[in-house]
DNA sequence: CTCCTAGATCGTAATTATTCCGATCTAATT
DNA sequence: AATTAGATCGGAATAATTACGATCTAGGAG
């Protein structure tokens, strides 16, 4: 997905295209990996210094009510928020002490729709999957805080 | 799992038995659900008025790194505790409206005996799966908040 | 049983993450 | 160019979690 496929995208959902929004979405698309609000509120300052955590968060649940970004929440409360290539659905293998990140080539679909057919009555919209650990290099360092 | 067993198994690991964690241990193991730090902290202060957030939250983490009690992240940012019932490992199939929750039936081991062979570098300790969508009741409430 | 001490708790303050809000601004339509 | 619904800013409010010094106590030694 592109910059201009995603604002044509938000244009016809009759959402307002803000220098702001554009610079968020920038951010998303720039490295394909999860971001902090913080991390993304400093990156945008780079070009918008007085942009807000205000702005940050509004933007980022709207982009999530609208499909685009998802959010993330891992262990010890940190949530994420990463945007949500198309057929490019995944999960991730996290590192608990240095906090770096693998995809992962597997999501539960098997289960998903056992679910599904279990309570057909409960309507799903969406579904979280991650595995946590330490990486090589953090291996015996989980103690060292 | 009984409060007893639980108990004995502390004393095993050299940990101190205070009258604060065996209520902290009772209120868990009392229904068996996920609770939010504030739900505990309630609860205990029925018997022990003066406990503090402090106390719950060293409690909770000292439980789960012995890996007695299940830390839950929810969509949100909303944090929960749950007992970590031997042989009763779940997921959970949440409502995005009303909170409330029930066990899944399904763990995607398959997978995760997948990506313990793709990444055998990688140290697992644990993993997530987590359903999200509306109930019965709250569908069609999803956007009144 | 009493003493001792490492570790636990309390009370409160500090920190962090997120949300809220009034004043001001602006994208997009007319 | 004027209009306005919706967006942003700056800062305050709220909520969640962590930190810390003073005090207390569980559990072991004697
Ligand atoms: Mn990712
Ligand atoms: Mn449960
Ligand atoms: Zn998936
Ligand atoms: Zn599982």
């Amino acid at each position: 997905m592109t910059l201009n496929d995603t604002l044509l995208r938000l244009k016809t959902l009759g959402v307002k295209i803000t220098p702001q929004r554009q610079e968020i979405l920038k951010v998303l698309l720039g490295e394909e990996r999860y971001y902090s609000a913080e991390e993304i509120l400093k990156k945008v300052q780079e070009r918008y210094p007085a942009v807000s955590f205000d702005t940050v968060y509004r933007t980022l649940y709207l982009l999530k009510r609208l499909g685009l970004v998802v959010e993330l929440n891992f262990q010890g409360g940190h949530r994420r928020f990463e945007f949500n290539h198309e057929d490019k659905h995944h999960h991730h293998l996290v590192c608990l002490k240095c906090g770096k990140s693998q995809k992962l080539s597997c999501c539960p679909t098997d289960c998903l729709t056992r679910i599904k057919k279990e309570h057909p009555e409960f309507a799903i919209t969406s579904h979280s999957f991650e595995i946590y650990g330490y990486c090589r290099k953090c291996q015996g360092l989980e103690s060292l805080g």
